[in-house]
DNA sequence: GTTTGTCCTTGATCTGGATCAAGCGAGCCC
DNA sequence: GGGCTCGCTTGATCCAGATCAAGGACAAAC
């Protein structure tokens, strides 16, 4: 219909992966005005922390780029990482206004916000957003459940071969191939995040990955850059079955 | 409007708690058809497999009575569960017609089935289903976290004293309190069942039971029936916050 | 340039849970 | 009844990963 003039600038919406892969399918055409009117945005540093467990949390988001964890720690300190946040993931539950993890940045972090009322009334008033929703969640329960066996099954060096595949398919979805086939990418978390993304100490972290590095599996450019020779030899140190399975 | 006669009795209804408990909360009060419709049961023996990894799924379906379990396995034979269905938890991906997971019975069972074709259309068409679904998807997904925190930093011991108060509280909002006020149910699962769960091995299981026993936390009577005496004593075994916390 | 702090690596030792192994008790089939 | 199988328990030993401990690399602060 009548088209908004300029409110809504297109660079800004184009930066908001909201708009073309989260939350709003429909978005990808004409209608922003639903998601455009409620939307504003969040920065936050590496280490930062954005909200801690029980937390009042007026918003619910959409990462745009950086990465963001979710962990849950127990009282004597141990942690485990029970979610990990890349661009187009959403973050926060509608109809629960505290945060039931700690969130935290891991890199630099950009959000993308919507205030609580408002994007519940637009969930209610437009299914398609809801089903997009349920879909993005659904996709969350599957990888939770993937981690699971990664938790509860694997050797050490699996986990770590795991980690380094899940993250070097998300990177290359996220930016689009740097160079000619090679893979290569940047990890989003220190030993000791990673260790708490995979059940592990920093120690065990640092020596699978010293492993890895001598046999040749990977290879590591300074402490956080890593190439990937070849992928297949990566996967076939997963433990996952070897056709693409589930994915 | 005009009510359908007695195409779907009363009774029928009550049993199912798709009705008032899983999927359609609007179903509580009157409108009944738009689910009925499309409804029948099945049946399994504790055992049995109801799909494999991978195998078509025509339907989806709300747990009625007993107990199912989804489990993942890797080529190599380790396995570890990723789901645990009780009565009124939902089985099965609307927009997917292949099981991401092994789903076996670990009791007898009854399962309230829906094709999965009207039942899309049902979805689409009534956005309380999708959002009610989106519900128990977001708490199925906090639950997955709570097993990750389980899996990846618990002890034997804790997880199994986490393992029976997750059961025993399921279990007293299933059967209305049996006797006064003592916390008593059978176990769904063998040991190695648990252990698929737990990330263990089933000597393990065994051991810690035994442990727990001698340590009066539980009563054993038999191989499956648990009295627990104190509650809180099983609590203070778990290593979770003392407090309510998120629940 | 030195200090400080953060992140990471590597070595030595310890231990919780896995693995290997034996046996028990309660159905159930013949 | 006798033999089987299945689910479970318990014992003995082993080992992957935790823990304890000591530096190294690098960047920022002074």
């Amino acid at each position: 219909m009548a088209q908004r003039q300029v409110a809504f600038p297109q660079v800004d919406c184009a930066e908001c992966p909201i708009r073309h892969r989260a939350v709003c399918a429909r978005c990808e055409s004409d209608e922003l005005e639903h998601l455009e009117a409620i939307k504003y945005y969040r920065n936050y540093e590496a280490g930062q922390t954005i909200v801690w467990a029980g937390d009042k949390m007026d918003f619910v988001a959409s990462v745009v780029h950086g990465v963001a964890a979710l962990t849950q720690t127990m009282e004597d300190g141990r942690r485990q990482m029970v979610g990990l946040l890349l661009p187009s993931d959403f973050l926060g539950r509608p109809n629960r206004d505290r945060a039931s993890y700690d969130v935290t940045a891991t890199t630099d972090l950009q959000l993308c916000c919507f205030r609580r009322a408002p994007f519940q009334e637009l969930l209610s008033n437009t299914p398609h957003v809801a089903q997009r929703l349920l879909e993005m969640t659904l996709d969350e329960l599957d990888a939770a459940r993937e981690w699971m066996l990664l938790l509860g099954r694997k050797t050490a060096r699996e986990k770590i071969a795991s980690f380094l595949s899940i993250i070097a398919r998300r990177d290359a979805t996220i930016n689009p191939k740097t160079r000619s086939g090679e893979l290569a990418f940047d990890l989003p978390l220190t030993r000791e995040a990673m260790a708490d993304y995979l059940g592990l100490t920093l120690e065990t972290v640092s020596r699978q990955m010293s492993s890895l590095k001598k046999d040749g599996v990977i290879v590591l450019e300074g402490k956080r850059h890593i190439v990937i020779p070849d992928f297949d030899a990566l996967l076939s140190e997963t433990g996952d079955d070897s056709d693409g399975g589930v994915y």
